[in-house]
DNA sequence: GCCGTTTTCGGCCCGACTGTTTTCAGTCG
């Protein structure tokens, strides 16, 4: 059992328990136990057979929950989740996905009723059963009603990529309006997470109500699901719910710290405000008095607020309460930014499944301000994209010879090859070919399904092929639409330490891959990461900006990524110099 | 259920909005 499963089981289990009315910090123990095995980098099953590392060590995860981490590992199984199962039906905990719907009213209907499915609960709202309930009336019975068809796309989470178009236009949309001074997007996507489940809009403006009139005016609303005094929720067509919230200036960078989350990191940053007698809200920093009354410190900016308890302002996207608070003590790292980026070293031209050409390819490198790029497309066996044999690709590269000297001081042109991992393990190309080349990405198209030791076998034994520098897309996951392959991860990072090889962060908004938590785990293992775009076209080499953000949500300095040197250092890195 | 430089017990972040209430519980973020 991965640490993805066992991270469900705790989820499960939080539900239910929630559901039974359990205590809520017992629930939270559970969900926050979820967090933290979520962002492991090693497995579970291999601390539990390490014997110099002990489960209890990891936070949130105490005796009785590494207790039920190791029978989960063992039989797969966990006997108080199966026993609250019997109890409650699975079918139930669907409910809680309808907006407005919590556990609470949630237990009620089911106990009273004795529904326990979405369709039974939409013939109980047509025949008014849900409104005679204690605590419920016809308005709920209505909120849930319409929300059911919604319960089965609501947790779908955008791409980073596409909520930043809709962040653009919203942004454009609410400038216009008059008295609005600052605006800011916070939320997950000011953090930078790979995808965005909502967007959270803050400004201080004039009249809060000419703010949310504006908001009301968004071409895409469908509908406005709550507007008070300050604060106003509305959903777009897509399904996608926008929070708007007005608060006074001197508020501003409270608002933007509480609104930016994450969650997380915001109940440790309460924590250490508690110790300091300090009480920290959307609003500033307050002392609390003697007398119980409470004087203002700071608000005003995301700065100020930081400084008052004695924290360093973290960039947004270091906020998970992952390590960022023992960071402090050593200095926060300088997170790597886009200017940072010298070359792009993963592109496609229309010899293979590109679009544009290779002359065009690299005027677009040179329009980027880049000193080099990288040529590597696909070899024979990816069929579906044309993929070059030894003759094709030896005939690239002697065009390539060409236009070095036509672009000669403009850019430098890098021969090389995203070169297939064969099903069987092995090379799609010979050495003798690809000894020829300066720049070889190894990467896995087929066989993704095959068992953990068969995969990690082919990209060992690929990292291991002295021709290979870098694994392209380690995991293979596409967000939201394919799980990452079985590897072992720690072998590859293991082997790629041992001969000076690089992994990628594929900085395609749908591959991400690897992801942050991955990311993180090579820096710590001293493993050069490059960040590319993977472009199959000119415009596909704008997507670095993706990558650069999951780079930082992983803690990348410019020193931890390989296109950030010169061609020669990296061939130094490599050991070829 | 977790956690500990006041603590092994008694805390555990906090405010806005809605609906159903006559002062508050539930939900959400």
């Amino acid at each position: 059992m991965n640490n993805a499963q066992i991270a469900a089981k705790f989820e499960m289990l939080a539900d239910l328990l929630e559901f039974q009315g359990a205590n809520s910090f017992r629930i939270r123990a559970y969900r926050n136990a979820a967090r933290t095995i979520e962002s492991l980098s090693q497995q579970i099953s291999d601390i539990l057979n390490d014997t110099s590392q002990k489960l209890t060590d990891f936070e949130g995860i105490g005796k009785d929950l590494a207790e039920k981490c190791q029978v989960l590992v063992e039989t797969g199984k966990l006997p108080q989740l199966e026993d609250l199962q019997k109890k409650i039906p699975p079918s139930v905990l669907a409910m809680l996905r309808i907006p407005g719907l919590g556990p609470k009213k949630a237990a009620v209907i089911y106990k009273e009723l004795g529904i326990s499915t979405l369709e039974g609960l939409r013939e109980a709202c047509q025949d008014e059963k849900i409104r005679a309930l204690k605590g419920f009336g016809a308005k709920t019975e209505q909120t849930i009603l319409s929300g059911i068809d919604l319960a089965a796309t609501a947790d779908q989470r955008v791409y980073w990529a596409k909520a930043d178009k809709l962040v653009q236009r919203l942004r454009e949309h609410l400038e216009s309006a008059k008295g609005i001074e600052k605006l800011t997007f916070a939320g997950s996507y000011r953090r930078g997470k790979e995808t965005v489940g909502d967007i959270d809009i803050l400004t201080v403006a004039e009249s809060s109500n000419e703010a949310m009139d504006r908001l009301g005016e968004f071409p895409d609303l469908e509908e406005v699901i709550a507007r008070g005094d300050t604060k106003m929720s509305i959903r777009l067509a897509s399904n996608m719910q926008v929070d708007l919230r007005v608060v006074p200036a001197k508020s501003y960078g409270a608002a933007m710290q509480y609104f930016t989350g994450s969650k997380e990191h915001n109940v440790k940053v309460r924590g250490i405000a508690k110790q300091r007698g300090l009480k920290i809200n959307e609003y500033g920093v307050f002392r609390v008095n003697d007398d119980g009354s409470e004087t203002y410190v700071a608000g005003e900016t995301e700065e100020d607020v930081y400084a008052a308890l004695d924290l360093p302002c973290f960039p947004p996207e270091l906020r998970e309460n992952r390590d960022e608070f023992k960071l402090v003590e050593t200095g926060l790292p300088k997170l790597i930014t886009v200017e940072d980026i010298v070359g792009d070293m993963h592109m496609h031209t229309d010899a293979t499944d590109g679009l544009n050409t290779l002359e065009e390819m690299i005027e677009a490198g040179i329009a980027k301000g880049y000193q080099y790029i990288a040529i590597t497309d696909h070899s024979k066996r990816v069929s579906m994209a044309n993929g070059l044999n030894a003759e094709r690709l030896l005939e690239q590269w002697k065009t390539i010879d060409k236009l070095r000297n036509k672009y000669d001081g403009k850019i430098q042109i890098l021969k090389g090859l995203e070169c297939d991992i064969l099903e069987q393990g092995g090379m799609d190309l010979p050495d003798e070919v690809l000894e020829q080349g300066d720049w070889i990405i190894a990467s896995v198209h087929y066989g993704q399904g095959q068992p953990k030791q068969q995969i990690t076998d082919r990209i060992v034994g690929a990292l291991e092929n002295p021709n290979v520098c870098i694994i392209a897309h380690p995991t293979g996951r596409l967000i939201n639409r394919r799980e990452p392959y079985e590897v072992d991860l720690d072998a590859v990072f293991q082997c790629a330490k041992e001969n000076k090889k690089f992994v990628e962060l594929n900085a395609n908004p749908a591959r991400l891959d690897l992801n942050d938590v991955y990311c993180h785990a090579a820096k710590g293992q001293g493993i050069p990461i490059g960040i590319n775009s993977d472009g199959h076209k000119i415009e596909g080499l704008d997507v670095i900006r993706y990558g650069i953000m999951q780079a930082r949500r992983a803690g990348l300095t410019k020193e931890d990524v390989v296109n950030t040197r010169s061609w020669d250092d990296i061939r130094k890195l490599l050991g070829r110099v």
